[in-house]
DNA sequence: TGCCAGAATGACAACGCTGTCAATTATCTA
DNA sequence: TAGATAATTGACAGCGTTGTCATTCTGGCA
């Protein structure tokens, strides 16, 4: 019934090591060794069993995906992207999703860590910006990268990063607006311990700032990366007897910006003739509005996928980078129907 | 560093496997010496590797969640409510997205399944619906767990099937619309491969009949579970000179239904004034329209939670059924502002 | 008290693979 | 062509558990 390594040897006339070199492309095989080898375990149809090679070997053959992210969106294209690399590598993916905001989570963290010898975790925000679980993590000696909000050359220990330059997105959102002729442009903040708010935060000021526009912080509201954000964020900056004349809101991210446009529709404002709107990311929904968003695209499923792919890399204790490995991402932006002239 | 199985029986004085018994809660082990060896594995904070036990026992200490869907609230909340009974139990969830329409999806699963030696499977829709995949895994003599649309006492072998209620579902809310004085109701109906659609359908006729409106074929939009294809079939039914004076739609689920409320608005079409829509299942963008939908809640969450009871207690060979797993769920209506009088 | 069934425990060999290091073969140099 | 070096390959011992089966306790009963 179940093949083993040992008849996938002995059909092959090998040691039982060889076919353990080939199927791990170690080199120095000889090509026809390897491919005689390749021969019998097709014949047999021969499968490593995981259990034993994460046994027997020094690293497992599993990697984590931690997240704290409500949004559904986000954690399916994180998943998938680097669910897809795993595939290509022979690996298994073990999801985490966790609250960082509960206390036993870090230790909850560990056990599962021990428990199942992960080769290396991938860690999205806000986890990956927490410096305790990078603490423990390194006092583990576990692999990860770190996916981050951030700038070019922002990090020094960016060869386990991947960083998404949402300042330039949010730079290139307001420069956006600011040609259309805005002016009192609001933003509503998501989370603010997460890094992507205070990076956002920074690129729509030096739009401003190198439009010659002064900023005002009564057109910014302090919320989180929710729906329900969204709708309150607008209905406070758009209420009645608000002298900031704004004419259009920057959502935190792409459901904030449907939060607002929910808010809008509550109070009879009309999209985008008397207010634009904007949201972050690209997200599925930012096309099931209405109407239809304008956002800065993230391709998310690519962005973990690369995470995954620099893990690999790393836990192979390869010395240099990769080449295909970009480490970089700026999202860019997409026009759709939520912005119009400032009226 | 690493506290293995000896460490515990050495600081408890027993042998390992005595440990061994204790961590799997096996009978026969006397109190005095369970609390002993419990005490040495918490002051050791000891955690039985995961590997070693998945080699050495009889089946792994994992299980699979199979899903073709691309929904990511479905998919998400099926994978908390799994993942929080894995925790519970101690096991790990490797997740599988596959594509049913891919011609070597079955190999691709065969294969994964050989390499993890997964001690069950928890199959959605429409993937726990196809007779091939079933007798792949009766072959394989896997254990799974699959759910299914349909109704209480619907399917012989409901001993490893949780059942949703898809027809009573739509039955309620058809009623509903009927109640409102609506008569000419249409319905966008999901993928025609999904029994949740046949499911509906049937649920949506039955109501019709009950209440003397004579069902009429022009109604119905053969369609998918897509916000697309919300708006394509809403468009086709309102479009001009439509005959059929429809009052109300129904989506085949909330996605369809957001889309049908997308279409109505580029048609200039009041909701629900002048036209009422509904969905299925409740997900949080029913919650993100405009106006709100009234849909039929299913707790998708809960819903695999069971799906994972079911599947470990069949893994246990417990030959009584345990009483806390529930195996039908019927969504019940939650009205919100989509649906109104007719016109 | 002595004997015995049954409960509790232990010894030891797998499980299927990889790491280490030794043995063999191929290739190169002078 | 001998000798030396490098490239391949193989033997074997674990990795940390659980399954099997043998052994040692218990407590109950005559």
């Amino acid at each position: 019934m179940k093949v083993t390594i040992n008849d996938v040897a002995k059909l092959a006339g090998v040691s039982m090591k060889t076919v353990s070199r080939v199927i791990n492309k170690e080199p120095s095989v000889r090509k026809k060794t390897y491919d005689l080898v390749m021969s019998a375990v097709n014949e047999l149809n021969y499968q490593p069993n995981i259990a034993a090679r994460n046994l027997a070997g020094t690293s497992s053959f599993a990697i984590g995906l931690v997240y704290d992210n409500p949004n559904a969106y986000y954690v399916i294209d994180m998943q998938n992207g680097v669910l897809s690399r795993c595939k290509d590598e022979g690996y298994e993916l073990v999801i985490h999703p966790c609250s960082y905001l509960d206390d036993n989570m870090q230790d909850e963290f560990k056990t599962m860590i021990k428990r199942s010898r992960l080769a290396g975790l991938v860690l999205t925000p806000p986890l990956s910006e927490q410096q305790s679980i990078i603490d423990m993590l390194d006092e583990l000696g576990v692999q990860y990268v770190r996916l981050l909000s951030g700038r070019e050359g922002d990090i020094s220990e960016r060869n386990n990063c991947i960083l998404v330059n949402d300042f330039a997105a949010a730079y290139e959102i307001t420069e956006h607006l600011i040609s259309l002729g805005h002016k009192r442009i609001a933003f509503v903040l998501g989370d603010k311990e997460h890094k992507s708010t205070s990076e956002r935060l920074a690129g729509y000021h030096q739009a401003l700032k190198d439009h010659n526009i002064e900023p005002c912080d009564d057109l910014l509201y302090e919320g989180s990366y929710s729906f329900e954000s969204g709708v309150n964020g607008a209905k406070e900056l758009l209420k009645d007897g608000n002298p900031n004349m704004i004419t259009a809101i920057l959502g935190g991210n792409d459901e904030v910006a449907a939060g607002a446009l929910f808010a809008a529709r509550l109070m009879n404002i009309d999209i985008p003739s008397e207010l634009s709107i904007t949201g972050f990311e690209d997200s599925p929904f930012s096309r099931q509005t209405w109407p239809k968003l304008t956002t800065a695209h993230q391709a998310n499923d690519v962005i973990s996928e690369h995470a995954a792919r620099l893990l690999f890399s790393k836990a192979r204790g390869s010395r240099k980078q990769d080449k295909d490995i970009k480490t970089t991402f700026t999202p860019s932006i997409v026009i759709r129907e939520s912005t119009g002239p400032a009226k």
